[in-house]
DNA sequence: GCGACAG
DNA sequence: ATCTTGTCGC
């Protein structure tokens, strides 16, 4: 059965909550250092299943030391613009399983560079209350501020505003640009430092969400299929 | 109307 | 996102 917009929910009001949530976003560094642990936060799917699945790795080495999972039935369709809509519930339930949270979470998927500035990070960070950094695959709105050629990183720019919302970092030549901005209590430009001192070679995504989405996938393949 | 569109 | 093996290339 797919799952379909819940009866009585109204997809202008959802815009209308994005922008009011989108109002408690810290955009400045806001969190304990010296950081000695980070975090990936990723979701999978099997079927009408969410796996959501929060690593934890000690700082600067990067060595996992901890991993929650949580599953919950699909409560929302995927539409784009929307997709904290769909992911947040899995997440939230996966962090309230740790022990410890993480002093900085990396998630997947916009934080600030989305059309209501509320992209999945600043969603989960808001309602969380921790600082988180977006980290996407692929841009939802706005363009380089010029081409991004080979290694490097260059800004993304709000066509209508004009504000920077995030960069596009590329560590290999091989890969396509990742999209990072900001989530909830940390600067663009410690999203950016921190993100790059969390890239390891031959890996697209910082360590956090690569283990994260390794970790959230195997769960999700345990899980008998609808 | 047409194309784009995180996961 | 997910269904799925090998294969081409740096």
């Amino acid at each position: 059965m797919k799952t379909r917009v819940p009866k009585g929910f109204s997809l202008e009001r959802a815009e209308v909550a994005q922008r009011l949530l989108s109002t408690r976003v810290k955009a400045y560094d806001d969190f304990e250092e010296p950081i000695k642990l980070v975090g990936g936060a990723d979701v999978a799917w099997r079927g009408d299943n969410a796996v959501g699945c929060i690593t934890l790795h000690e700082f600067p080495s990067l060595t996992m030391v901890g991993v929650s999972t949580a599953t919950v039935k699909s409560s929302f369709p995927y539409i784009p613009t929307f997709l904290s809509f769909r992911e947040v519930k899995p997440l939230m339930a996966a962090l309230e399983k740790l022990p410890v949270r993480p002093t900085v979470l990396f998630v997947n998927g916009q934080g600030l560079a989305h059309p209501r500035r509320l992209g999945l990070a600043s969603h989960l960070g808001v309602v969380a209350d921790i600082p988180t950094i977006g980290v996407a695959q692929g841009v939802l709105c706005g363009r380089a501020e010029r081409p991004l050629e080979g290694v490097g990183f260059v800004e993304l720019v709000d066509e209508v505003t004009g504000e920077v919302i995030g960069y596009l970092y590329r560590s290999d030549e091989r890969f396509k640009p990742i999209c990072i901005s900001v989530g909830h209590r940390v600067s663009l430009e410690t999203a950016l430092r921190l993100t790059m001192s969390c890239i390891r070679r031959g890996i697209k995504l910082p360590i956090p969400l690569h283990s994260a989405h390794v970790e959230a996938t195997k769960e999700a393949r345990r899980l008998h299929v609808d």
